[in-house]
DNA sequence: AATGTGTGTTACTATTTTAGTAACAAAAGT
DNA sequence: ACTTTTGTTACTAAAATAGTAACACACATT
């Protein structure tokens, strides 16, 4: 007898899937026992979905035998659906005639979870070349993830306090609870946030949501991102925070067309 | 009682991941009649999946609420696959140091079927700088995909040129099936494959295998490119064949110790 | 407005697959 | 040599999927 919950619902797709989202960058090489345990799947189904992906070449076995890896499969597939994407496709030229009118750094990021994901970046020469992760975690650190936090539901926003322990990263950075929260009701009330160097020294940011404007929710944000010796924060928001939400409005649009949810 | 053929593959992860694979730049919307007769699943069966990949986020309805799209977590989950593949990771130094020493183009794929997926390029700018597709499908025509050709076995070469349809692309381009197997034996009996501005006028390539050299099987290649009017084919052949093949052994080292199968 | 065609969605079970326990083999660590 | 961990296989109850068929809905044609 099929569940009642979803008879239109695949819990082993779903499992798959969950065990080939274990691996990335930051996570290269798993064990099998660990994929069980990390996904709560028991050793034997855990087991066949692993040996399922390794048949398909999304998975592979490291010469030892033992540890996993990602295969060529993943690879090609990962090529796909990140180039596939219509809306990286769309946002491209969004960005890029806001970078050649005011020649500015520009990023942009879809959320994941209580992650961001870079969607496409324009960089100005005189910023400091940093190489900025493509995923994202600290989102009480950077304007496009404060401003994300801003506009999520309360319920959403607590449980990410719940767990969240922040990290130092320059003078700059807010690491008290409070402190942060303050900022994000700041940044509410705002409609833009604002980074001041505190994620990278000599960098300030600021950030606005792409919403999708039917559902009325957030799915990722923009930021333009400025040296700080030759950008005070007082000129930034005089001169650029109509092309931020402008360029953030544009940018909603597309979401919204493209029908984009949480 | 479950298939005798295998006991731990699961089929319902494999058509989940079929139906992803439909989906890429080439074809960012699908419907989910062409998503069952594709992949020749049921009905019923696709709808599950279907529901259950859009559920997850890895598929979205249009606004119409028709076809289907890539959605933004088969965006981050592509994006995962991609850079944290670590044969990806690991190409980049040892086509990085070739390209500083001696200032030349270079290519690399991966086999993916009959396709070649691009792994890691550098360019020099004397090259007409041509947007070439990060997915390949004229291996006749390409030099790092004759030499994927002439390593195949027999049978799986045999069922390529079975369904081959050569497009002209240049004057120089191939389309004659035996003009190919003959350039394709050619290559074998050489051990570098040469494209002599078959794919784009004004670029002539040389290519080499990337093999594991544990199975003896090829699982992709790399390439050298220049512009033909500053490089006429014998110099290059004079000059580059042994940093290509050197180029390529180091390639090979590094699938090989990956464990990198077809 | 009526009709027909195609496409997506749901209902219903036989059939197949998966979950879970347990046992075993092979490494790895002590 | 012994213990512990990790991967692999056997077995069957429990659960999910496949397949047929019917239905609803939109769109196009008449």
């Amino acid at each position: 007898m099929p569940s009642k919950q979803d008879q239109y619902f695949s819990k082993t797709l779903e499992k798959g899937l969950s065990i080939l989202n274990l691996f990335g960058r930051e996570n290269p090489s798993r064990s099998l026992t660990e994929i069980a345990t990390l996904t709560g799947i028991n050793k034997t189904s855990t087991y066949r979905l692993v040996n399922t992906l390794i048949q398909l070449g999304y998975l592979r076995k490291s010469l030892n035998d033992k540890s996993l890896r990602l295969g060529p499969k993943a690879f090609s597939m990962g090529h796909e659906c990140f180039h596939g994407f219509d809306v990286f496709q769309g946002i491209k030229p969004i960005i890029d005639k806001t970078f050649f009118e005011h020649h500015i750094s520009i990023d942009s990021a879809l959320i994941d979870g209580y992650k961001l994901i870079s969607l496409y970046r324009r960089e100005m020469p005189n910023l400091v070349s940093f190489h900025l992760p493509l995923i994202m975690d600290e989102l009480y650190a950077r304007a496009m993830g404060k401003i994300v936090l801003a506009n999520l539901d309360p319920a959403a926003l607590d449980s990410y306090f719940a767990t969240l322990a922040p990290v130092k990263m320059t003078p700059h950075t807010l690491v008290d609870i409070e402190d942060i929260k303050a900022d994000i009701t700041a940044t509410k009330t705002r409609g833009y946030s604002i980074n001041h160097m505190e994620y990278i020294t000599g960098v300030i940011s600021i950030g606005a949501p792409m919403m999708n404007l039917t559902t009325k929710s957030v799915v990722g944000s923009v930021s333009l991102d400025f040296p700080s010796k030759d950008y005070p924060l007082e000129a930034i928001e005089q001169q650029y925070i109509g092309v931020l939400l402008t360029l953030a409005g544009e940018a909603s649009d597309l979401i919204t067309n493209a029908g984009i949810r949480r």
